[in-house]
DNA sequence: GCTTTTTTGGCACCAGGTATCAGTATGAAC
DNA sequence: GTTCATACTGATACCTGGTGCCAAAAAAGC
C-alpha cells in the first residue's frame, strides 16, 4: 500500500477542517472517500479534536474579554503612570491587529493605544478626547512593540482641559505622533469628547 | 403558587447563561434549585438554546469574518462612494462600542469609521492613513446612527498624498469632524502610514 | 373542597462522538 | 508460498448533553 494517499489525506483533512472547522466526521467521509473511523484515526494521529471540543475552543476564544473586548479600558499595558505628568505603555502587534497580506497594524490600534493612554494619564474621573492632531511617521508591523510614551503638558486642572503630547516608538524609530487636547470632569466633563474611562484602578 | 418565583427563576436564569454560556442544564440545577426538567422547560419558554447550539452560535459569530474582524477594511456601511470625491458610510453605536456605565462611544471606534471611510475613498490599491487632525464635537451614545461623509479635498494622484475631510454627524449634529492626508500606492506606498486596505471589492 | 399551574420523574431517542475488538486487504520480506 | 506489518473497515458498547413526550406529584389559586 502506498504511504503517500495516507499523508495526502492527513494534509487534506488538515487543511479541510482548518477552512471548515464546522465539518462532523460524516461529512467528512464523503469529502476524502475513507470509511468513518479511518477519519476518526486520522483525527487522532493529527490530535485535531472532534467537533465539538472544536466549536467549545473557538466559543472560549471568542468569550475571552481580553481578546473580545480589544478596545476596551486602556489599550496596551500601561508600563509606568505619573498621573497629570507622564505615562508609558506597550502593545505589541499581533496577528489580529494586521492587515493579513501586508502585515501592517491598522491606524485604529495605533490610536488607540495613544488615546487611551493620554486619556489614562489625566487624574480625573471622567476624561474624554476633545480633539487630536496625529501623524503616523512610519508603519508598524505585526509583532512590533509599541512603546507610547506621553507627557502631560498643560494639566489645566482648573481650565477643564488638558494637553497631552504621545510620541509611539518602536525601538528607537518613532512610528506615531499625536497632540491630544482632553476634557476632564473638573471642567465639563459630558460637553465634549469621543473617549473617556470610568474605572480607574 | 406565587407567580414571582418562576419569574424571578427566569430573570436568573438568562442572566447566569448570559453570563457564562458555558453552563450546562446539570449545572443549573445546582444553582437554581430545581430539577432538570424545569431548567428545560424554562430554556424553552426563553428559548434559550441548548448548551451545544450556543457553543456553536458563538463559534459561528467568532468565525463569521464579518464579524470576528471588526476592524477589517470599512467601519461601517458604505451607503455611497464616489472614488476620489466623495463617500458616506453608516455606523450605529452599539453595546461593544460604549462604555458600559456612560453609554459615550469609545473614541476609537468614531475615529475608525472616518478613518477607514477616508481610506476608502481613494481609489488606489494601497491607501495608508499618514496624519489627521481630528476634533470629537460632542460623545456619541449608545444607538446613535453615526453618518460619516468623506470629501476629497485634492486627491494628489500624481504627488502620492490625497486630503480628506470627514465630518460624522448624529442627526443633524455634528460629533465628530477629521482632516486627513492619505498617503496613496501612486506615491510613495510603504512610507508611512497606520492604515490601509489590500482588497477593493 | 376542586381546579389549574408548576414541577418533577421516567423513558425513548438523537448527534457526534470515544474506546475497543475483530476482520479484511495489500504489499513487501523471507 | 507464507508470513508480517500497515492500513482500512465494521461492529458494538458507552458517553454527554441534550429533545420530546407522558404521567404523576406538588403547589397555588379559587
Amino acid at each position: 500500500m502506498e504511504r503517500l494517499p495516507k499523508r495526502q489525506r492527513h494534509q487534506q483533512l488538515s487543511r479541510l477542517i482548518e477552512e471548515n472547522p464546522f465539518l462532523t466526521d460524516r461529512e467528512l467521509t464523503r469529502l476524502l472517500k475513507v470509511s468513518i473511523q479511518t477519519i476518526r484515526l486520522d483525527r487522532l494521529e493529527l490530535s485535531i479534536p472532534e467537533l465539538r471540543e472544536r466549536l467549545k475552543l473557538m466559543a472560549e476564544r471568542s468569550y475571552d474579554p481580553v481578546r473580545s473586548l480589544p478596545l476596551h479600558e486602556v489599550i496596551g499595558d500601561i508600563l509606568d503612570l505619573q498621573l497629570d505628568k507622564s505615562g508609558i505603555s506597550l502593545f505589541e502587534i499581533r496577528e489580529e491587529h494586521v492587515f493579513s497580506r501586508s502585515g501592517i497594524a491598522r491606524g485604529h490600534h495605533v490610536f488607540a493605544q495613544a488615546n487611551s493612554l493620554a486619556v489614562a494619564v489625566i487624574n480625573d474621573e471622567i476624561a474624554l478626547t476633545a480633539s487630536a492632531d496625529i501623524r503616523f511617521i512610519r508603519p508598524a508591523r505585526l509583532g512590533e512593540k509599541c512603546i507610547a510614551k506621553a507627557y502631560v503638558r498643560s494639566s489645566g486642572a482648573q481650565k477643564g482641559k488638558a494637553k497631552v503630547e504621545v510620541f509611539t516608538y518602536v525601538g528607537d524609530e518613532m512610528v506615531f505622533q499625536g497632540n491630544f487636547v482632553i476634557y476632564r470632569s473638573a471642567g465639563e466633563p459630558d460637553r465634549e469628547g469621543g473617549d473617556g474611562h470610568e474605572d480607574r484602578h
